[in-house]
DNA sequence: ATTATATTCAACACTATGGTTGAATATAGA
DNA sequence: TCTATATTCAACCATAGTGTTGAATATAAT
């Protein structure tokens, strides 16, 4: 009784959480293919991979354009942008405060220097 | 049988996917917290909190710092720096594709405006 | 028409995930 | 010492995820 609605921040970051997932869009980042040509460098069988790409496309990371019998893929960026914006921030935030820490390190060195000198 | 290595990204990504987690972490942003204090705000049992907190010490993404029965815990960025590069490669792939694809427009439509002027 | 190819669908198994409750453990305070 | 507080541990349950195989479907080629 979990009761909770997957945002597409969610289904997007599940979606990137699996090594083949992401290796399925490295490859298509190489250009469009079929199911198959997808499937072939894969030790899984055919039936899984496409599994995969269910949910990427689920996430909308992938695009399907059936053409008779073959189904080619593409890659679609478009959901990175959340993903991405929402690690920015936090990373940024994070690196804020490394410098923040570098900052304060500096200055009381600076100080300890200024108290030898007198 | 699947044989297969958990890296640090894909556990990074994995707990950044559930949105308990991803409110956990913001709420440690705003300042170190224990235990008891993360988990007030959330509808869920203590324990269940407590369990996503070990998801995302395991995934380096919060340190605990335990001084007598209290266990501080606060944010720790650094997991998210691999995380971010990976997904703003495809995202700058990807917006460089939306790039061309403008270019391609403008140039067709000032082709056809020549074409036309003829 | 028959056969081959591309892909999904369905059923199954196993493991992982996310939650629960109750007990155990360790520390703090009276 | 006794009691309260903070936290984890252990067992359990339900659901979701990832893989398998075999059958079904649709299109292409001979």
């Amino acid at each position: 009784m979990v009761e909770y609605r997957d945002t597409e921040l969610d289904r997007t970051l599940a979606a990137l959480a699996d090594p083949t997932r992401r290796a399925i869009l490295a490859r298509l980042t190489e250009g469009d293919a079929r199911v198959t040509e997808v499937a072939a460098p894969f030790e899984m069988s055919l039936n899984a991979v496409s599994k995969h790409l269910k949910v990427l496309e689920g996430a909308g990371l992938v695009r399907r354009d059936v053409r008779g019998r073959d189904h080619w893929l593409s890659f679609d960026g478009a959901p990175l942008t959340a993903a991405s914006d929402w690690i920015d921030h936090y990373r940024r935030f994070w690196e804020g405060r490394l410098d923040a820490l570098a900052r304060f390190l500096r200055d009381n060195k600076a100080n300890k220097e200024r108290r030898k000198d007198k």
